[in-house]
DNA sequence: GGGTCTATATATCGGATCGAAATAGGTTTG
DNA sequence: CAAACCTATTTCGATCCGATATATAGACCC
């Protein structure tokens, strides 16, 4: 499943723009899957070539021209094959777990800066969800808001109750008592 | 936090050859951060040139050649460095939270093997964590390992307890009984 | 009035990375 | 005894990101 197929997805929802699918990828798969228009503009243009989308040139004033897509019967036929494709793997990339990795090589105080800056975006995020919880949205778009939620909320629960493995260990070892 | 800073930071725990460096990316990162040959590679000849890491031949009777990369004084700083810098967001890329997205497209048939399996996966995941768990780790690596586990436990936990948004309401329904 | 920021809109390019293949000998498995 | 897999490195096309260029216009600040 690549940019190309994730347009695809995106269209069958209404027709749209280049600059209009970013942002639904922003809304709909925020934290799931990203795609930078150096991605999605040459993605459109080979949609069109192959006949799964049409263009439409639009002018507007006070605007630059926009660039309408729409999808066609044989781009939907194509977007159902690859939905029906076993989904590979999920393919993560975290800067934050790869740093907490090398933990003991960080003083103390910047591992917890991490921490709160890292419980503080998963809780945003969770408040940001909720509330788009609310609007109406398909069962499959409510199932994936949940998932959001629940994970980051993991995320978030896991670090309040473990940071202390990082964090330093005076607390913890027997016979020691805080200062003051 | 690039290939190269890993690499570096993989050869803080000790001197090891290209592959070893892949092998630790799965031990290690699995799920979290990886990497391929193309590029582990070009990733140690950069850093052999910048003086990060030194590189010795090791020829092998019944094996090909081995190149064993060691960190120098300079790259343990470089690296130190690197990882001072504030963690990138996390950057994933689901193509089964994005098929999900699209769910209403799908027979529920294919939507239940596809949560069967993924799970299956999730809790074979925490299996193997919770074994590895046991061995000799630094505190860094027992709180990473320990957020791996709450957070595919957490996703198998969502997937059971919200499936049937997406499986089909029969049975929610007031007024609906099963068939037989 | 000038400066910066943000938003709409598309195109493009360098660089990072993946995934697969090429190469090559040894070992395990059916 | 062939097929499959393990060790080990190199290389290459394809994909994708992130930044920049271009153009216009409203918002905000000093």
């Amino acid at each position: 499943m690549d940019i190309r197929t994730l347009c695809l997805g995106i269209l069958t929802l209404g027709e749209a723009s280049g600059y209009e699918i970013k942002q639904s990828f922003e809304d709909h798969f925020s934290r799931f899957y990203e795609a930078s228009f150096g991605s999605i503009y040459p993605a459109l243009a080979k949609l069109t070539e192959e006949g799964f989308v049409t263009c439409t040139e639009l002018p507007q004033d006070k605007r630059p021209d926009k660039k309408v897509y729409r999808i066609t019967a044989q781009g939907r036929l194509a977007f159902i094959d690859e939905l029906m494709k076993p989904p590979g793997r999920d393919r993560l990339r975290s800067e934050f777990i790869a740093t907490l990795m090398f933990a003991d090589l960080l003083p103390t105080r910047h591992l917890s800066d991490m921490l709160d800056e890292r419980v503080r975006d998963a809780r945003g995020a969770v408040a940001e969800w909720r509330a788009r919880e609310q609007g109406r949205v398909t069962p499959g778009q409510r199932f994936v808001l949940g998932y959001a939620i629940a994970m980051h909320e993991a995320m978030a629960r896991y670090i309040e109750d473990n940071r202390h493995l990082i964090e330093g260990h005076a607390l913890l070892t027997p016979g020691a008592a805080p200062a003051g």
